[in-house]
DNA sequence: TCTGGGGTCCTAGGACCC
DNA sequence: TCTGGGGTCCTAGGACCC
């Protein structure tokens, strides 16, 4: 059996451990730049506030209902994830780790999975203050299904989904586009078709399915069918994609100021690279006008480069990046977004070095290996390159920024008796 | 005034090879 | 008269996820 814990409302609820007066009132918490609604608690789902709705136009609905708003604060939900993680691993020896706010752990061999999972949901309340729901079944399919049972249907926040009887109930109830693996365009495709049921979908021919839907689409009828195709992923896998980027809270015209962003979205992204131990073979960067604007002229620009050597050395991700970066850089524009992504991503172990290398590699080495440690133990960016700037123009907006209550001293919750 | 950020995987089609 | 067959690898674009 697989065990799905999932944290509720996660944003929202990492908002609200440290506001006990927030506790049964709406919240909700805006993405990057204060500009959509990307987590919701209960009560503000209620109100019809929706997910991905932007701020400014749920604004009269947040101010009728006198909804909490927050910016989003990832240094506390990342904090705070690390906790229940940290929580889930010492209660299964193998867990999958899968985004921010879930993980799947290996339920087999254990004698009441239903007394498990509450024993965990309580551990988990009680140690970090997030509610969880957890959803029990053979497969991980089965058990995203268990899970979004247990957060609408059960008091106690578990659901087993276990014998035909059961599953076939459920599945017949559960519409075809709330499966995992399914979005807008199967379902309008399904729907097409006179599929509308998770049950109707795993009667399906296999070929059918594996002409319509690909491989994957197959794999999910296997798995609504008790037959595991997604196993547990145990280790955690390094990236194969980097990315930086971000809106600009103003619009940005000067080639100075992109410069400034863009060597700040590259150093971050080396920083990445460095931790997970690898290297980059290619780097590209794209900057943006404001697509919702339509009444000025757009642009879209994007260079990739492929790298002599591959490297993990920020003075020289940098260097490409602002090379590609002149690159597609045209004036009388107004660039709202921009963003450096490395792709091409390698191994130490894989690393092949040229014979026109003028760089002193391991010199350089010592010097990241420095820089990180500085930066890691004072703060990020405590030390960094005069390009990256001072100034931040391009700096987010973040209006109704809670404080980072666990990762920094300075804001730690103060308690008056 | 005002619309996020960071990922993965699959497939088709082109380039290239023998 | 008139030009095969079978591969691999790479990439862009699409779909999906949280």
């Amino acid at each position: 059996m697989i065990a799905l814990v999932d944290c509720n409302n996660f944003y929202a609820s990492c908002e609200r451990v440290f506001r006990p007066n927030l506790e049964n009132k709406p919240i909700v918490v805006l993405s990057n730049n204060d500009g959509c609604i990307i987590a919701r608690s209960n009560e503000a789902k209620e109100i019809g506030i929706k997910m991905g709705e932007p701020a400014f136009k749920a604004k009269k609905k947040i101010e009728e209902n006198d909804i909490r708003v927050f910016s989003s604060n990832y240094a506390l939900y990342g904090d705070m994830s690390n906790r229940v993680m940290k929580i889930l691993s010492s209660e299964s020896s193998k867990i999958e780790i899968y985004s921010i706010d879930e993980a799947f752990l290996d339920f087999s061999n254990i004698a009441s999975c239903k007394q498990k999972a509450l024993f965990i949901r309580e551990k988990v309340k009680k140690w970090t203050g997030i509610p969880t729901s957890v959803g029990i079944a053979k497969t991980k399919v089965l058990a995203k299904i268990a899970n979004s049972i247990a957060k609408k249907y059960c008091k106690n926040g578990i659901f087993l989904l276990d014998g035909i009887n059961l599953i076939n109930r459920a599945l017949k109830y559960f519409p075809v586009q709330d499966l995992w693996g399914i979005g807008t365009r199967l379902t309008k495709f399904l729907n097409s078709q006179g599929i509308y049921t998770a049950y109707e979908l795993s009667k399906c021919n296999e070929l059918w399915i594996k002409k319509n839907l690909s491989i994957l689409g197959l794999k999910l009828v296997k798995e609504l069918n008790g037959i595991s195709c997604f196993p547990l992923e145990n280790q955690i896998s390094p990236r194969k994609n980097i990315r930086t980027s971000r809106s600009f809270s103003s619009g940005i015209t000067k080639f100075e100021d992109l410069k400034e962003s863009i060597s700040c979205f590259a150093s971050n992204c080396a920083s990445k690279l460095r931790d997970q131990k690898s290297y980059t073979k290619k780097i590209s960067v794209f900057i943006r006008t404001n697509p919702f604007k339509l009444n000025s002229k757009h642009y879209i620009g994007l260079k990739s480069l492929d790298l002599p050597t591959a490297t993990n050395d920020t003075l020289e991700i940098v260097k490409y990046a602002l090379k590609s970066l002149k690159s597609i850089y045209r004036e009388n524009y107004i660039y709202k977004k921009g963003g450096v992504i490395l792709h091409h991503i390698l191994p130490d172990s894989n690393l092949q070095l040229s014979i026109f290398d003028s760089i002193n590699r391991e010199k350089r080495k010592s010097l990241m290996s420095v820089y990180d440690s500085i930066n890691n133990k004072m703060g990020r960016d405590t030390v960094r390159l005069s390009v990256q700037g001072q100034n931040r123009k391009w700096r987010m907006k973040q209006e109704k920024l809670s404080p980072c209550y666990t990762t920094r001293m300075s804001e730690i919750l103060n308690v008056k008796i």
